[in-house]
DNA sequence: CGCTAACAGTTGCTTTTGTAACTAACAATG
DNA sequence: CATTGTTAGTTACAAAAGCAACTGTTAGCG
């Protein structure tokens, strides 16, 4: 049997991920000059609170350089803050500065007109599927 | 409402086509060396015969210069090789070694024992689903 | 305690990507 | 046919990602 490469689910996922990606991009780049690293960081803050880096990195699988260097560019966009833990002073516990929150919510706006964008070319059950599927295939290597 | 971050189909998307990536991508890297874009390219002249830069370009929405590059590879490895079209000297025609197609025969069993294991997680229906809600996202833009 | 191992996070160096400018070939217009 | 514009593909330079080695801190154990 024929191998088809547009089926193959890698492939798929990844083309769909970048098309996905493109529409907000856009947004969060040319707006705050930030990177993919950086909103990710700036959504884990808004969304759950204050984190360490390395919890950023476990939830969203993105390895600890790559966090490093966003967290540092996001201070210097004074959007982050980080203190020492002073229980373990390896630990530096990341929130958002009031700048941070302002930037957080204006994308925040951006992401749900993205969001309303793509979701409008699927039915809710395709929606509800799709999440359901996605998820699955998320936590696949763990 | 409070946003939600893992149901952000864009960052959903990368997070599940990362998961699947990891899995296809130790095999082509570890065996052959290539990168994601070199066996992207392979796979299209693999799947489609001949085609120029321009063609995988098109299809697989990538930019020029990484398929350059990717050709580039791929000819130094001696999997693809390439000749002038006459009737467009501008244009390259690209296709399969006899290596290259060993490689690509190889690859396509890995990559089905990879499709076999991420849609082990799913049933048949949700498969059906998600491939079709994936090719309604991946055409979004354009 | 003192020693070793593990951990959080950073930095330096290499590889890969992105962007823009370039070459070479064709096409259209006057 | 000359000139201007367009296209296929490459290359040079800058930005970003990946990897390994590093610092400083805590934890475990003799």
């Amino acid at each position: 049997m024929a191998f088809s490469l547009p089926d193959f689910l890698p492939y798929l996922l990844n083309q769909a991920a970048e098309a996905a990606s493109r529409e907000f991009q856009s947004r969060y780049r040319s707006r705050y000059g930030m990177l993919r690293t950086e909103w990710r960081v700036l959504f884990h803050l808004g969304c759950y609170g204050e984190l360490s880096a390395k919890q950023i990195c476990e939830r969203a699988s993105i390895h600890k350089t790559k966090v490093s260097r966003a967290v540092a560019a996001l201070q210097a966009k004074r959007y982050v803050s980080r203190t020492t833990d002073p229980d373990d002073r390896r630990r530096e516990v990341l929130s958002l500065t009031r700048a941070g929150k302002r930037v957080f919510d204006a994308l925040q706006v951006d992401a749900e007109e993205c969001e309303a964008k793509l979701t409008a070319v699927l039915t809710p059950q395709e929606q509800a599927h799709l999440r359901s599927s996605l998820a699955k295939l998320m936590h696949f290597g763990s």
